[in-house]
DNA sequence: AATAGTGTTCTAGTTAATTAGAACACTATT
DNA sequence: AATAGTGTTCTAATTAACTAGAACACTATT
């Protein structure tokens, strides 16, 4: 379910974790209320140590992905809704995007760019 | 023309002059083949040392959006028109996902995974 | 070839980010 | 109340990022 991190990427290793559970639960692969694996679980298939996975949860719990439960773990909290919404919005603009002849490496580019200055 | 680099904002001062360089070309107030103020201007201009600037352009020119001369300058480099089209078709997809606590990154995640497999 | 104006590289100090080990704390079950 | 399974906090070592000073290298002009 969950891919091994890259520890010489120069990502961070929670970065990296943080995307991997985030993109699990946009694409639907992760359910509402499902919980996740013990952080012991998740540092064990990660590679990494408990409190690498920790840091990447608390995060999440900032931006109210998940939400902690002490002693019983950690549940997924966002709702399926904006999910689909947000899906179907990304599949638009880039079928529109790929129709222009847009390339992915530009779009990228101007998509930080316009997210950052706007 | 150029604002000062605040320092005490957690944001590295070498990025803070990336997105004021790459703003004002963004915005039309640097043309086209225009060529910037000399590196130790740019230092003195910003209050940082000579290479926190260069560092800056180093990266601007990996994107491809400055190119240096050496014992010339730093210019503008002639880029692909982006059609206001395109622009304004981001522009208003990525207010929307920022109205949904969409973050950056994740996005961009998306974005990709969408771009290979739709 | 000398000079002034420009970019570039080398080196190192400081600070911040990252990761890990170990002990602690809560919950549910028996 | 004991235990097993879970999250949490404390501390410290390591690593990476950031910034700066100084010397070097290229270009155009005289």
């Amino acid at each position: 379910m969950f891919a091994r991190v890259n520890k010489h990427d120069g990502v961070p290793a929670y970065i990296q974790i943080m995307h991997i559970i985030k993109k699990e639960v946009f694409m639907g692969r992760i359910k509402e209320r499902d919980q996740l694996p013990p952080v012991r679980e998740l540092a064990e298939i990660f590679g990494v140590n408990m409190n690498t996975v920790m840091k990447a949860l608390e995060r999440l719990q900032l931006e109210g992905l998940v939400e902690a439960e002490h002693g019983v773990g950690y549940f997924i909290k966002e709702s399926e809704i904006v999910k689909e919404e947000v899906l179907s919005m990304i599949r638009k603009v880039v079928r529109e995007l790929k129709q222009k002849d847009m390339d992915l490496e530009v779009t990228k580019l101007l998509f930080e760019e316009v997210w950052r200055n706007d």
